[in-house]
DNA sequence: TGCCACTACCTTGCATAAAAAGGTAGTAGG
DNA sequence: CCTACTACCTTTTTATGCAAGGTAGTGGCA
């Protein structure tokens, strides 16, 4: 059936999004400070589409692991909001994923010849 | 620990080689009727390791869902081979993952910005 | 002829991690 | 004061990659 191949594809997309989920998520915080919800709709423009039961725990391995940090900030209009940013490991860290990305490029423009 | 950080960049990379596994199977098929051993082989000369526990359930999905096919052949040293090809359904698949590569190239390369 | 090494297949069980769903709490506005 | 909204977080389910272990056919060689 048709729809079978849909939810394949569908299903092959959402693993090569996975892949660079945490990578895309330090690109994100590495440009400024901000918090998980802007996170959200940031790469949801992005046309990387990550749920809320997705990201805070990310968020917390992420800062277990010391390569984030948080910080409270009061908001204007509605409940506090946890700005996170990189720590010197976290950029550490991002450096490497680019590198990561770059050869995993390179990887699959060999293969495809 | 030092050893964390390796820990967890090996695992980014692993996580990201994960995202592209099928894609980059189907990739090395298009070319050529291939068998899994060398399937194996041919991914890791591509810089992703990929193991057998991994990839023959990952073919045997492929094909229950009608995007591979394969055929037993003989061979002059060593038991039989199974040779895996794209069926129609797996060309098409195959340049929808394509299509899919490229947009996450491109989503990448903007969140950098 | 009997045994060992090799290649190629495949399966089972475990660990990780994404996603769906549901839950809490503070604030603003009517 | 109560409804809507934003933002946080957790629990449960499901998928899947990987380590480990297992089968079987072939060829070489002692």
């Amino acid at each position: 059936m048709e729809d079978d191949f849909k939810k394949s594809m569908e299903n092959a997309a959402a693993q090569m999004r996975k892949g660079v989920l945490e990578f895309a998520i330090l690109l994100v915080i590495a440009k400024r400070k901000i918090y998980a919800s802007e996170i959200i709709s940031q790469l949801k423009n992005a046309k990387l589409t990550v749920v809320e039961g997705t990201i805070y725990p990310l968020l917390s391995r992420l800062k277990n692991s010391e390569l984030l940090e948080y910080k409270w900030e009061e908001s204007k209009s509605g409940p506090p909001r946890k700005y996170y940013s990189l720590t010197a490991k976290g950029r550490q860290f991002l450096k490497g994923c680019e590198e990561q990305w770059k050869s995993l490029e390179s990887a699959i423009t060999n293969l495809k010849k």
